[in-house]
RNA sequence: GGGCGGUUAGCUCAGUUGGCUAGAGCGCGUCUUUGACGUAGACGAGGUCAUAGGUUCGAAUCCUAUACCGCCCACCA
């Protein structure tokens, strides 16, 4: 292969993801000497197509990825694929709806079948995109979420709580939507600000008693008054004393209901007086639970009102029931007043049906053991957060956490192997033979409960499942997922991954923040502005996505994507092969019969120091998740250094040992930021053997640190003289002189080459003449006429007023006492040094002045 | 109501335990057919680090308050 021109990234990326998924480079290796090194991917859903996310979320994961394996750990990264229960079972049943058909023309198990062929097709496009990524996972151990494996640990754990009397079956409100008919979670609900009103109804006493004849309550929803078992006022309130134990009559009803004093009553709000409606309230559920109230269920779950709300209002909507009641309740002169709030109400995250909380039996964990395990492990600092102020978020939220519905009324997921007597609806049991609709146990029969589990029930149980063929990868090393999952993905696998292993599941969690569109806004089907990695991916190639999509941003911190940080990434890796073109030209054409590496110039030490510190810095900005800084470093590595200083010396000295083996390295580094690229190159060199995916991260060379020191001296004197050289008036450049200056002598050469002077001679102190430049130690004069030099005058001034400036600061603080005593003293040092140099500078600048 | 984060160059953002002249990319200006790269090279302009106090020899960094902008959680009827 030769090298083009420029790098296309289409030409070569596929084709380079099958060298090394053919090649095995991404199984672990099995070295026991060694540390495995895992990372679980977060399942993207089999059906859909990958977003922006997922781009930067692959990056990231490879980085680690890459960067471990080449260290020599036995690194894993398990890719995988999520059923995503209730998003898929979204997307299936609006088809059926196109087709004219409802979830009620099937049975469970025909659903299950339809949404698995669904599924199936779709699976691959997903698959593809992740290697388009360039993520380096280990595809034999793919785990899809309703594989085999998964479902029997599922099971396993579900009857450990069960028999641990952590799940039970209970009715309790659940947050349903009416239009997708299941349950949620709490986390699953969106709470959204709303205007309403709040109307003031009248519900008379059925004997007027202290002076009373009615008390009034505020709602913001009249149609569920109907449903209502009692009123309750605050017990400290004075005002009602009397009253508690008295009924009212319930308007638009022949129903009587107490009175009842319950803190729930706030005696600041409106009248001070609450109607309480436990089948739709969850205050008002448990105000029920205390007092032993009925519950009287008025809304059913298709979201219309029942029989319990009388004759008038049956199989209204609550809508139309709202009006209605309203509409009664001033004929009979009930209302009282209204009056505009904003309050929050709870939305269905996908179709934003206002969440009606319904009475229902579900399976509830009782997570409370498991959320104080959690706690205390994050206390004790047992996983280490990115951002570390995410560690007390989630702690606060476990604090709070109330029981857990893992219930969920939709076909698509892992059926609850749970059994009720048909007989005896208390008599449940667990039975996985979940495909019957009915089985016979001791003489009994039990029918199936047709629910399936809440996704994040087995998703809170992957880093477990996925890793259980090879144990010593549990637990894993690193979390590293959305910053919006903390709640109901990583506080899950930890609670989980508590109670089933005794283990704490992974050791860091790093999370990032969201990628905004360019704008910052949010990306939104709805809004239109969705980026599709892919067609960046088509457009500039994977890496410029990757290292794009991780410059400038730091853990948690959702910040926008910028398609000129692709762009720059992009001239990134045309640079480096660039850079590779012209190694591959100086090779071909300077052969050496032998590969030993020998510093012979002074760059050469320079850049071996360079490079040392950057792979030092490197590896401790990975290893503390500092992407986007490391990101930087590498680049600046590249393009500031190897390329524009190292790379142009060498075009003199073309010591073709050195130039392969810095190249090396420099690829070796920048592999995991930017696999193909890189890769394609070490395919492409001739003298590179094997795979660079395979290649163990470099060591560090040994340098003359003096050398060193010395070309940073020669990169000083040449960029002062090219700064002038713009600076001086007219566009000509003048001879460089010096006398008596060895690094000068030696580098006459150099010099001119890096700063196109017409020649860098040697001279005699007293010929010296021109315009006279002092860097560092060293005396270099530009040889201008006289003419020049006197316009040039106004900017020598200007430098000797700034230096004055800076002398002065250096003096202020060396004066103050504290400074000099309580501040370190190398730095001390450091600023004495600095003063006395400045100082030194000043005089000669001065003097130059003079002479002209 | 509770909590978290942000405010640094024209734009998007870095800046780890306080320490030398506060950085990057893009953009901007001037110059350049150099043995690879114009997706390039050289040079340069541009910042009272939101505001006001405080701690300190020293603050973008720590503390307090204020303003504005985001996000998350939450049952205010």
């Amino acid at each position: 292969m030769k090298f083009s021109k420029t790098y296309e990234p289409n030409q070569y990326e596929p084709d380079v993801y099958a060298l090394w998924e053919k090649s095995g480079a991404f199984k672990p290796k099995q070295d026991k000497d060694k540390d495995p090194y895992t990372i679980v991917m977060p399942p993207p859903n089999a059906n859909g197509n990958l977003h922006i996310g997922h781009g930067l979320t692959i990056a990231l994961q490879d980085i680690l990825i890459r960067y471990h394996r080449m260290k020599g750990e036995n690194a894993w990264y398990i890719p995988g694929a999520d059923h995503a229960g209730f998003e898929t079972w979204v997307v299936y049943e609006r088809k059926l709806e196109a087709e004219g058909k409802t979830r009620f023309d099937f049975t469970r198990d025909d659903l299950y079948n339809q949404v698995w062929s669904f599924v199936y097709e779709q699976r691959g496009n997903m698959e593809l995109q992740i290697r388009a990524l360039g993520a380096s996972c280990d595809w034999s151990s793919l785990t899809f979420t309703l594989d085999p494996k998964v479902i029997d640990t599922v099971y396993g754990t579900f009857k450990k709580l069960w028999d641990d009397k952590l799940i039970y079956r209970g009715e309790k409100l659940v947050n349903f939507c009416t239009k997708h008919q299941t349950a949620f979670a709490d986390i699953e609900v969106t709470h959204k600000e709303e205007q309403g009103t709040l109307w003031q109804i009248a519900y008379p006493l059925v004997e007027p008693k202290a002076g009373y004849t009615e008390l009034v309550v505020s709602t913001t929803r009249p149609e569920t008054l109907l449903g209502d078992t009692a009123i309750a006022v605050n017990p400290k309130d004075k005002r009602y004393k009397d009253l508690v134990g008295s009924m009212v009559k319930l308007p638009l009803t022949e129903r009587e209901i107490p009175v009842i004093a319950d803190e729930h009553a706030d005696m600041e709000y409106g009248t001070g007086v609450v109607k309480i409606t436990p089948a739709h309230d969850q205050n008002d559920f448990e105000v029920a639970q205390r007092h032993d109230l009925p519950m009287i269920t008025v809304i059913g779950f298709d979201g219309k009102m029942n029989a319990n709300a009388g004759f008038n209002y049956e199989n209204l909507t609550t809508k139309q029931a709202r009006i209605k009641v309203l509409e009664a309740l001033k004929t009979q002169e009930l209302l009282r007043g209204e009056t505009p709030i904003t309050h929050a109400v709870g939305h269905c995250y996908k179709c934003d049906t206002r969440i009606e909380p319904l009475l229902k039996e579900q399976w509830f964990v009782d997570v409370k053991p498991l959320a104080e395990r959690a706690i205390k492990v994050l206390e004790e600092g047992k996983i280490k957060f990115h951002p570390a102020s995410k560690k007390n978020v989630l702690i606060n939220y476990l604090k709070q956490l109330k029981d857990w519905n893992i219930s969920r009324q939709i076909p698509w997921g892992i059926p609850i192997p749970a059994f009720v007597n048909v007989d005896d609806p208390k008599d449940w049991i667990y039975d996985t033979r979940v495909s019957e609709e009915e089985i016979k146990v001791n003489g009994k029969t039990y029918r199936r409960d047709n629910d399936t589990f809440d996704t994040w029930f087995s998703s809170g149980q992957w880093p477990y499942i996925t890793t259980s063929d090879r144990p010593e990868h549990y637990p894993t090393s690193v979390m590293e997922t959305g910053a919006d999952l903390l709640f109901q993905w990583v506080g899950r696998m930890i609670m989980l991954g508590l109670y089933v292993t005794d283990e704490i599941p992974f050791k860091d969690v790093y999370m990032h923040g969201m990628v905004l569109d360019e704008k910052g806004q949010k990306m939104s089907k709805s809004k239109g502005n969705v980026i599709n990695p892919i067609e960046i991916v088509s457009k500039y190639g994977s890496d410029a996505l990757r290292l794009g999509l991780i410059a400038s941003r730091s853990a948690g911190v959702n910040q926008a994507f910028s398609t000129s940080k692709v762009m720059a990434s992009r001239n990134l890796c045309n640079k480096v092969w660039n850079i590779s073109r012209l190694v591959q030209d100086i090779v071909d054409n300077n052969p050496v019969d032998n590969d030993k590496v020998e510093l012979k110039n002074l760059g050469e030490d320079w850049i071996c120091e360079q490079i040392n510190q950057t792979n030092k810095q490197l590896q401790k900005l990975i290893e503390h998740y500092r992407f986007a800084e490391a990101g930087d470093l590498i680049y600046d590595l590249i393009w500031n250094k190897y390329a524009d200083w190292f790379i142009e010396s060498e075009k003199l000295w073309k010591n073709t040992n050195l130039l392969k083996s810095t190249l090396e390295q420099v690829l070796k580094m920048l592999h995991p930021f930017a696999p193909f690229v890189t890769e394609t190159i070490w395919q492409t060199l001739s003298w590179t053997e094997g795979m660079l995916i395979a290649q163990e991260w470099p060591k560090p060379y040994e340098y003359d640190q003096q050398k060193a020191d010395d070309y940073a001296e020669l990169i000083d004197i040449i960029s002062n003289i090219r700064s002038h050289y713009q600076s001086i008036p007219g566009s000509g450049k003048y001879p460089i002189t010096f006398h008596d200056d060895p690094l000068m002598y030696d580098n006459q050469l150099l010099i001119q080459h890096l700063t196109k002077a017409p020649c860098v001679p040697k001279i005699n102190l007293e010929d010296a003449k021109g315009l006279h430049l002092a860097i560092h130690n060293h005396n270099v004069y530009i040889d201008i006429p006289k003419d020049i030099h006197e316009k040039y005058k106004s900017n020598l001034e200007e430098r000797i007023l700034k230096m004055g400036q800076e002398i002065t600061t250096l003096e202020k603080r060396l004066d103050s006492p504290n400074y000099v005593t309580k501040a370190p003293k190398e730095l001390v040092e450091e600023t004495r040094k600095s003063l006395t140099e400045k100082k030194e500078l000043l005089a000669k600048m001065k003097s130059e002045l003079e002479l002209i």
